[in-house]
This record gives C-alpha cells, structure tokens and sequence, in this order.
DNA sequence: CATGAATGAGTGTTCATTCAT
DNA sequence: AATGAATGAACACTCATTCAT
C-alpha cells in the first residue's frame, strides 16, 4: 500500500533526523548539557513532535546506545587471533584503526554510558552489556596468547580501558598527536603488553 | 583580637566541613547529581553558609580538584626509575598500590575532571593541569626504557588511561575482583608494554 | 447518488462510533481526564477524523449532554401525581427504578454537567436548562401534594439533589448496598418528607 | 530564641498566605482550573517559594481538605438528639445554619473530593473518610427516630446528600432564593423524612 | 559569622488542534 | 471521508543564588 508506505517513511525520516540530532548535540554538549530543546532545533522539528518518538531525552540517547554498543561490539569482535611476531602487531594496527574509525563516529555515545554515576539505568545497563561483551572478545584472543603472568580476566578490562581512553584524550579532547604514529605505538604497546609480542 | 581568632577558626572549621561534604556527596552522587542543598545537609550548616565560603559550586569542586591534583602529582612522581627486570616490576607494583589508596580516597574528583564536555572551564583547567604533570612525569620515565617503537610521548598518556580507568571499573564501579592480583598483572602488562620489561 | 448514500451511512456510522465511545471513556476517567486521544482510540479511528464530526471535545460531550438530557426529562416526567397512601409510595418507588436505570447509564454525562466550575459554557446551559425542567417536573407534582411548610420551589431541587447523589454514591462510587432496600427506603422518605406521605 | 521564633513566624505566615489564596483560587476556578501559578500571584509570592512549602498543587488541596474536614465534621456532630416535635424541626433548622455557615467557606474544598473521579487519591481519601465519619453521625441521630421503613444505613447518606448538593445549588450556583425560607423548608422536610417528624 | 526563606530563570512534558496526503 | 504526523501553547517543577534578620 503506497498510503501507508508514505506515512510510515514519513515517520521514519522524522524518527532519523531525530536521532541524527541527537547525535551531533551530544557530540557538542555531552550528555548532561544535552536540552530537548537544542535537539528539536538541530532536527528542525517541533518541540511536541520529540515526544512522539521518544518518551524522553534518556530514551533517545538509549536507542543511539543500542545501535552504537551493536557497532562497536562488531568491531572489537573482528580481531582474529594475535600471534607474537611483526604480523600479530599488524593485525592489531589495523583493527585499532577500524575501532578508531567507529569511535569517531560513536565516541560521544560511548561516552555517556562510560560517565559516572550515568543516570538512568537503562542506559547504565546498556553500556555495562556492551563492557561485558567486549572484554568477553578480547579475552578470548588474550587468552591465546598472553605472557606469564598476565592473567585474561584481569587484562581484557585493562586493555579495554586503555584504548578507550586514549581514544578519548586524542579524538574527543583534540590532543594534538599524529595519529598514525598514536595507532603505531599502541599497536606495539598492547601487543608487548598483553600478547606477548616481541618486537 | 581573640573574638577574631576565634572566628578565624570557626571559619576553618566550617570550610573544612564543607569540603569534606563535598568529598562525600561527590563520591555518592557523582559530579552532576550533587546539589548545594545535599552539601550543605550533609556538612549540617545553613544554605547561606555555603556562599560566604564559595562563590558557587563549582567553586567548591575546584578546591577540592586543587588538593586532589596535589596529592596525585605527587603520588606518581614517587615512581623512581624502572629497570627491565623483575625488580622494576616490583617497583611498579608498589608504586601502583600507592596510586590506588589515592585514588581510593580522590577517584570521584579525578572523575570530575575527567567527564566528557566538563561544564566550569576554570575546573578543566585543573584537570588539564594534572594531565599534563602526570603524562609528563610518566614520559621521563618511560624515556629512559621504553623498548623500541614505543614513543614516550604517546605511551604517557597511554598508561595514565589504562591505570586510571581500570582503577575507576575496579574501584568505583565495584566490579569484583582480586586486587592482589589486579595489581600484580598491571604491573606485569605495564613492566612489559611500557618499560621493555622482560617476563 | 448511491455513493453519496454509502458516504452518509459511513458518516453516521463514525458519528455513532465516537458517541459511544466518548460516552465510554466519560464513564472510565471523568470528565477531566477523558482526552481526545482515548476517545479516538477506543472508537478505533484516526485522530484527524474526530475533528471532521466535532468542533471540539467539548462539542462532544455537548452533544452526548442533550442526548442524555432528553433522556433524564422524560424519565422524570414520567412520575404521575403522587397520593398520600401506600399506592404512592409504591408509584415513587417504580419510578425511582427507571431513573436508576437511566442513571446507570447516562451517570457520566450528568456528573459532567454538575461538576463545580463546568468549563464549557454551552455544557454549562444544557445542564441549567435540564436543571429547570426536571424541578418544573418535580415542582408540580410536590405542589400537589406538599405537606404544610413545605414550598414546592425550594423541595423540588432538594429532592433532585438527594436522588442524583445519592445514586452518584451508590451506581457510581460503589458503594455496596442492597440496590432493592436503597429504593425501598429513598421512596419512603421522599413521600414522607416530600408528599406528606404517612407511614 | 527569638531569631528561631521569628523565622517560623515568617515561614508560617508564608504557609497561611498560601493555603488562603489556595482556598480563594478554589472557590473562584474550581479544582482543574486551578493554577500553581494563579495561587501564587493570590499569595503575592514566587513560583519557587510554593514547593518549599507543598510537594505540588494536590498536596496543598489535601491540606485545605485535611482542614475543611476538622471543620465539617465538627459541625455535623454537633447536632443532638432530634425529637418529634417542634421543637425537634427547631434544632434541626439551627443546625442547619450552622452547616451552612462552614459550607460558605469550605464548599470549595468539599467540592473538590465530591468531584467525580477525583485524580489524587490522597485527596479522595480524606473525602472517603469524611464521608464515613458523617454519614455516621447521621446514622446515630437517625437511628433513635426513623420513621418505620427508614433504614439509617440507608438514610444517612441519603440526607447528607441532600443537604450537601441543595447548598452547592444554592449557595455556590447562586441560584436566588430567599435562604431562610431554604433553611425552614429543608429542616421540615428533613424531620418529616429521617426523623419522624410530624408537622 | 550564620541562618533559612525567597527568588526566578531554565527545562521537561502534555495534549488539543491543524493539515498535507 | 479518512489518516496520522506535526505543531506549539500551557503548565509543572527544580535548583543555584540572594538577602533580610
């Protein structure tokens, strides 16, 4: 049925410029700064419409939540098994690069759910699924190759939280740093540090 | 006068109590969640009181983040020079336990600093500030062993994501694990990653 | 035109579709409560559509009022004149039945239009003028029967009042009583108080 | 301590300035036309300054009710033992003036728990329990004089009903009648239907 | 020094109504 | 005749900050 097609594109061109802006404001603002109201400016929609969506701010940052925690758990999960020589560091080199690429579309998203004390708990509870699964990855290609000494469990998290981060201060915080040199030198430091590579 | 000095420490004691509400309604609230009126509860004084001794709150959380970035700048300047054997790795691994009681006690202020798109530029400032000391406390160290292709410059702040971070999933967020050995494994991935360090 | 025919029954039967359920959603929120959302809901048709039958909510209530006002009319009138002896009792008390029966369904409508501060103006009016015709109703047979000191202008509202709320309390509210004993002992006391009845 | 008394004074003043623009926007509007805003600008204070002193615009409603309910049922009991004679009608119609002196001030708030489907339901029960608490009263005078074929039980409610919604009529519609002739004529009918009474 | 009542700008949310399809 | 997406005015509520006492 063309009626039905058309309203229903209708809604879902409104639905994505919606999440769109949602998007672009959280990148500006960040996530407490964020106001229903810059979002329906940037959409160029009415306020009321918002509420047609979304029953609430908290709730449009949890759908980008969920499509952004799918992306990024689809990149880390597309690292292979890591061996010790030069080609385990290139693989390596190239899925940060992969994850570097999601993160600058993604970061800002991943960034609210990594806040403290993130507010509404569906959200928390999103990103805490999202932690869970990604260390779960990366512990199964530690696992396969880990030094003495490095125990998975306690590395996955480690390295987790070091590519994030870094991430973080070189994307988002605008650190001035070349960037191939940056993904070079972590290629070679978590290679090193959590799989035994030696280089 | 001895009404002055009196007053005088009437003062100092109110704007410690202050502070020391802050500290705590901080670490339970978070940054974002923490209202005038819950600091001032908690330090038992009037909603007046609170602005003869800060201009506003943020002014409250700058002071605190003032003596946090003391205390951590400190904390990590303690770490001497770190040989590639086991013993470096011994260093680290006390140097590691002295960075966690601190940030026991100062995590929720780091934290402030830390939030994406922090609201007081005079606040990020201070952050900024600590960064920069740390990173550059860390660099002279990696400096003089970082394996080949490993950049200090890069690696600095590498290693201040990972130990921060992991420290705020471990220690904040309360995800259980054995902190004897999350520290031993640290100090191993960062002894390897970072300093050349040798199994 | 047979299609003019078709639309017009098609009209008819979406006019009727809303009535009943605007007479519904009135009976399950209250007059206060009851929004154009529910009602378009309940009557399963578009939002849009409601505004081509109705100016407005109030249009609607406003159109269920005048329907329910005949209906309440009638069934008051429907009371002959009242003798003192039992038979009149017995006449008040089949009576009171039809108009509990009407209540039972038309209940909403009116506690629309006896609610304190009636917004709409129109509503305001078919409510005043059912008002007036029903005491003229009551107003008759009292002046025929009326016991000394008893003006029929001043007993026939108190009458109106006792019966309406009564029943508000009893069909509406829930209430539990005996349905029987309840009209058994509003048609003693209304021929006793009102009609001079004697015991 | 004077200081101690004289904040209160001021915080009780502001209270009372509150709950009387309160009642006079009742009174004028009704219940859901009420306005924070309109009983704030009747008080002569700022937005802000009504949630120090009311969770929200139901809870200063339930405070007015919590009042007017003191005030009612107080009167209500203060009507003793009815007789059959004159002198029974004659109590009865004091009685009655004395009710009505406290529904001139209070019928707004006994309006608002009257309503039909009441939204708060701390408001509702406050209503609730001064509907039992004076049909009880009631109960007990009419159970040492019904007339045969008068069930207190049912009687009760019955009566109140009446009295309630004839002054609503009379007193808040302001429909024009002559109010001691009212007051004579509902004591007479009121002795003749509940009590017994014989002209 | 300390108090706590008062302020008002800022923000979120609802819902009757309109209008392009 | 019917649809349902879009609109925006109206209203509730929060909280940092001020100020008379």
């Amino acid at each position: 049925m063309p009626s039905e097609k058309v309203t229903r594109t209708r809604g879902k061109r409104t639905m994505s410029k919606l999440m769109d802006a949602g998007m672009r404001v959280l990148a500006d603002r960040g996530y407490h700064a964020t106001r229903v109201d810059d979002i329906v400016k940037a959409a160029r929609i009415s306020h009321g419409t918002f509420y047609l969506y979304f029953a609430d701010k908290e709730d449009l940052v949890r759908a980008l939540a969920e499509e952004c925690a799918e992306d990024v758990k689809a990149t880390v999960a597309g690292l292979g098994p890591v061996s010790q020589g030069p080609d385990g560091r290139a693989q390596l080199r190239e899925w940060l690069e992969r994850w570097s690429v999601s993160y600058r579309h993604y970061g800002p998203v991943v960034r609210s759910w990594m806040e403290d004390h993130v507010p509404d708990p569906a959200l928390a509870q999103v990103g805490a699924k999202a932690f869970a699964d990604i260390t779960a990855s990366l512990r199964a290609r530690i696992a396969e190759a880990a030094p003495p000494h490095v125990d998975p469990e306690l590395a996955a998290p480690a390295m987790l939280a070091m590519i994030e981060r870094t991430f973080y201060y070189v994307l988002s915080r605008g650190i001035a740093v070349d960037e191939e040199a940056l993904l070079d030198n972590m290629a070679t430091m978590i290679h090193r540090g959590f799989f035994g590579g030696t280089g």
